[in-house]
DNA sequence: AGCGCTCGAATTGCATGCAGTTTGGGGCCC
DNA sequence: GGGCCCCAAACTGCATGCAATTCGAGCGCT
């Protein structure tokens, strides 16, 4: 995806960056679950590069939000709460229907053909594994951000679907993708006819229903597991050491 | 200057962390101006670091957008062009619509109180420098964000601010901050009494407002210097070397 | 048996060193 | 005098090394 400019430019990219296309991509794909441990060690070695790059990819992975950082502590794969992935898809709402709004009649046929063949390869891809259909779908919102030609909106677009990707495998129950292709369809559809006010409302409705359909419950009490429970508690501790409640008075 | 928001926590920031928040201040006070070198050496001295965390922070305001980073190149300061400033302007009315969306009504006294607090120092600021006006303001809009509990909204109203601040410094003329001042007012008003679609509207205005009287003119040839307008011609080239088009073709 | 403690292995935080690239200024040729 | 080239200085890309911290298994105590 990152190559639909590319021509010549086949032995320039940064280190770094591939790591994190990598990562990224294991990563809504679910190769790599939420809280899984991710050393530096190991990435250095897997993917044939010291610590110093793979900390970095590390690093730009934790500022768009895939990835929990904390000091002199193994990094992890981010677990978003709950309400975090309800806010995600709340803030990419908002920018998708800015998206849609500004393609709205400013698309080239070639533009549409390309969409539309996008989701054929979404359509073909529904025999294969939900990996692979959730990464395809996300990627056609990526595809209309593109197209914005803002890169402002493609990363944040980028950024927020994919954790939006990331809570996908945290809280949803396996899907049926065809109503979603169909939605995408239909928003093509009103982006060629040039109906703006149209294809917001159908962005609106196809992003709620997926979030809906996705984040079943706030279920106050049936969190993943303790460490989800107990978070908000320990949110005044995480800067330092436990306090150590049980401990006792102990002479010596 | 580590130790301004150093209370219990004596030693324990990223000193990443520490170099973001000094450079972006820096950035968005224009002391270092948009295109300024920004070698890894020379931050590393100036901090008392390593060129490895110079670099990595580096990395880290790259992938805000403060920051430009060329391989191979020496970092400068963003340098967006005037449509990339209108569309940070553009998200960021979504997203700063949204964050009024969620608060309207659901503030506490204490919280407005401290946004009039704010704002109140926003006035008493007037008389000093527009760096520190300019960030006074745009520290408002963070402040309102953070009331929303949701670390995405804050995360992205955060840099869009920040680069809304960076365009400010390119194209924008000396303004007057009186205005925005009053809007702001009218915005905490609107918020107090539970107005959603009011509040919406106002924020809507209030950054369009910023965005026109600042972005004051698409003037075609008359961007900053020769680099910008040169600036879409060398797309092609960006990523691999110069085509050298005056080379002479020569023995030996 | 259960719990806490301790110490070694694993891991991070960071600086430094080396190789490759870019830059820009002085010299050379025209 | 003007333009080109070359080379040294500056700078980046990256790996490695060392100190500090965390993690976890085994041990001892109750």
């Amino acid at each position: 995806m990152a190559a639909r400019a590319s021509s010549k430019t086949s032995e320039s990219a940064d280190k770094v960056s591939v790591i994190c296309r990598a990562l990224r991509r294991a990563i809504i794909e679910q190769a790599l679950e939420p809280g899984a441990k991710l050393p530096e060690d190991a990435l250095g070695e897997r993917f044939g590069v010291s610590r110093t790059i793979a900390r970095h990819a590390l690093g730009q992975l934790a500022a768009e939000g895939l990835v929990e950082l904390r000091r002199n502590r193994i990094a992890v794969v981010a677990t978003p709460s709950w309400q975090e992935a309800r806010d995600a898809f709340d803030v990419r709402i908002e920018l998708e229907r800015l998206v849609v709004r500004q393609l709205a009649s400013k698309l080239t046929k070639v533009q549409i053909a390309e969409l539309n063949a996008h989701v054929d390869a979404e359509d073909r891809a529904r025999g294969g594994t939900d990996a692979v259909s959730i990464r395809l779908a996300t990627e056609f919102h990526i595809l209309l951000a593109h197209m914005t030609n803002s890169p402002i909106l493609v990363r944040y677009v980028s950024e927020v679907a994919y954790r939006c990707c990331l809570t996908l495998s945290l809280y949803s129950r396996p899907h049926s993708t065809e109503c979603a292709i169909n939605e995408h369809r239909a928003i093509i559809a009103a982006l060629a006819k040039g109906d703006a006010a149209k294809v917001m409302e159908l962005m609106h409705h196809h992003l709620d229903s997926v979030a809906n359909r996705a984040l079943v419950a706030p279920t106050p009490q049936r969190g993943r597991d303790l460490l989800d429970i107990l978070a908000p508690y320990a949110d005044e501790v995480t800067s330092n050491r436990v306090v150590k409640l049980p401990k006792i008075v102990r002479r010596g």
